[in-house]
DNA sequence: CGGGACTCCTGAGGGC
DNA sequence: TGCCCTCAGGAGTCCC
């Protein structure tokens, strides 16, 4: 569940039932992720209490009471759940499932009367430990672009970096060393709600154009934030519960239905650019 | 610089 | 039922 809001919910979630806790145990289940968990020396953090959780970007950082962070990215498929201790099967109509789940578990962190999971399906995500003494050496934070709902990224910043680039709109706001945070979902829907196509060259964007959209970013994300983010194929948060900014989707997976702006009637497109699903009307935006 | 192709991996859904 | 294909919220590398 891997974008800025699903970060973001991920987080809160996770301050709530963890933060000032101490890790009594860490267990690799499945040391294969994106960089193999066996590389990494978890013992340390044997004992140690949590101080603080942060999100930049799509990373979560969880910081220790000693110089330990653990950097985390969900990648497509990362998820964090809780178990209670003794509690082999799981009543909630999500844990029914768990068997399934349980599949694709690969770090347990044991707390006193819970254990924290961490599960990922398709392995894209990763967990690092590092260190506050070498934080600004860490090469997945430190070209990260400014974070979105923050003030520093305005129409100022957005016409110094990008100014005279030619690159499609769509390939800048997935770029995380123009804007960190962002993914594929509310890209798609930022740019709907700003009137803009996803092809156009940013260079050819008009003032008022990249004010309506940096407005539409920050307000997509917020919404969507509110709504516990989206919840696609049945992912949900570590609470188990699902978000539901999804039903507010205006573009996003809606190829070939009708543009909801009132009076449009536009057919919503698909088209596959870098790789990736651009999702757009081509009747509003131009 | 930028973009396309390809990579990692598993599962869902459509067509036959 | 199975098989084959495409696609999926990310992001890195290689090549042109």
């Amino acid at each position: 569940m891997p974008e800025l809001p699903e970060v973001e919910i991920t987080k809160r979630s996770l301050s709530r039932r963890i933060l000032h806790k101490k890790v009594k145990n860490v267990t690799i289940l499945n040391p294969k992720l994106r960089y193999n968990l066996n590389t990494q020396n978890f013992s340390s953090l044997k004992n140690k209490v949590i101080k603080k959780i942060i999100r930049r970007s799509k990373y979560l950082l969880i910081y220790f009471h000693d110089e330990n962070i653990l950097l985390v990215h969900l990648g497509m498929t990362g998820r964090f759940y809780f178990v209670k201790k003794g509690q082999s099967k799981i009543d909630t109509s999500f844990y029914a499932k768990r068997e399934i789940i349980t599949k694709h578990d690969h770090l347990k962190f044991s707390f006193d009367n819970f254990d924290l999971i961490y599960n990922d399906i398709r392995k894209f995500g990763f967990i690092k430990k590092i260190s506050t003494k070498n934080l600004d050496n860490v090469k997945h934070l430190n070209k990260l672009g400014p974070e979105p709902l923050k003030k520093d990224f305005n129409f100022k910043y957005f016409k110094k970096r990008v100014k005279y680039s030619s690159s499609p709109i769509k390939n800048l706001l997935m770029n995380q060393s123009v804007v960190s945070g962002l993914g594929n979902i509310y890209v798609n829907e930022a740019l709907f709600r700003s009137n803009i196509s996803p092809q156009r060259k940013v260079r050819l964007l008009k003032d008022l154009e990249i004010k309506k959209l940096i407005n539409s970013i920050k307000n997509v994300l917020k919404m969507a934030i509110k709504a516990g983010g989206s919840t696609i194929k049945n992912y949900h948060n570590s609470e188990g519960k699902t978000g539901s900014y999804q039903a507010n989707f205006k573009v996003y997976d809606r190829d070939g239905e009708i543009c909801k702006r009132a009076s449009c009637n536009g057919k919503i497109m698909r088209k596959i650019s870098s790789g990736r699903s651009s999702f757009f009307c081509p009747r509003c935006q131009t």
